[in-house]
DNA sequence: GTTCCGATTTTCT
DNA sequence: GAAAATCGGAACA
């Protein structure tokens, strides 16, 4: 079997505007006990630090932001609106703040667990959303902080098979006030696990 | 199919 | 005290 590819810290270690698009098509690995849930990024939003009004970091660091200024590829995990978690990995070099948040992935393995996680929905609303995905690999608080560059709890790799093109298109954030004219959302067009919104202005990505 | 609204608790002001 | 990088159920079409 050919072991896949853990990204390392180099990879996040970059302006996190860049990295988001990145992050696309690889994938998310929860190792639980002795099995793996692994979901294929389709959905991500960069979040900065005072040059970005919707960030956590906009106003500088606090207890809960400090992982964003923190080593890139670790895991940022928040819990929000009294019910879920959110899951970023930090970009950025040592002390400059920054995150991409995990807004959706395509299960490729493990989705029994997935579904015992989830109970009662349709497949492709298990994980097309930042809280839903979370609670279909189990991650929460106790998450934060976790080195993601590492073979351990939780990781992203390289995707195993040869992937077939697809097209990144690109968004306002969703969910916050400010920081609308930033169009830091990314997506696989067309992939069923992408979060459905409406009334948003959608374009083509053009990576450089 | 869509829109509206309440839940629930951490975090920050 | 208010807002929050959300979700799911209820009501309606």
């Amino acid at each position: 079997m050919v072991r896949s590819r853990i990204l390392p810290a180099a990879f996040y270690a970059r302006n996190t505007v860049r990295v988001a698009p990145n992050l696309l098509g690889k994938c998310l690995v929860r190792v639980i006990g002795h099995e793996r849930l692994i979901g294929r990024i389709v959905e991500v939003e960069a979040y900065g630090g005072k040059e970005d009004p919707a960030s956590h970091a906009f106003r500088g660091p606090t207890t809960r932001n400090a992982p964003m200024y923190h080593e890139p590829g670790h895991a940022y995990v928040y819990f929000t609106y009294g019910n879920h978690y959110c899951l970023n990995i930090t970009t950025e070099k040592l002390g400059k703040p920054g995150a991409v948040l995990l807004r959706a992935v395509q299960p490729l393995s493990g989705q029994m667990s997935m579904r015992r996680f989830r109970p009662k929905v349709p497949d492709t609303e298990l994980t097309n959303g930042p809280g839903k995905l979370t609670k279909a690999l189990a991650i929460d608080k106790s998450l934060n902080e976790q080195d993601m560059t590492v073979n351990g709890p939780l990781y992203i790799t390289e995707p195993q098979a040869a992937q077939t093109t697809y097209e990144i298109w690109r968004s306002a954030r969703i969910g916050i006030r400010e920081g609308l004219d930033k169009r830091w959302r990314f997506y696989v067009k067309g992939n069923p696990y992408v979060s459905k919104r409406r009334g948003l202005q959608e374009t083509r990505f053009r990576q450089q």
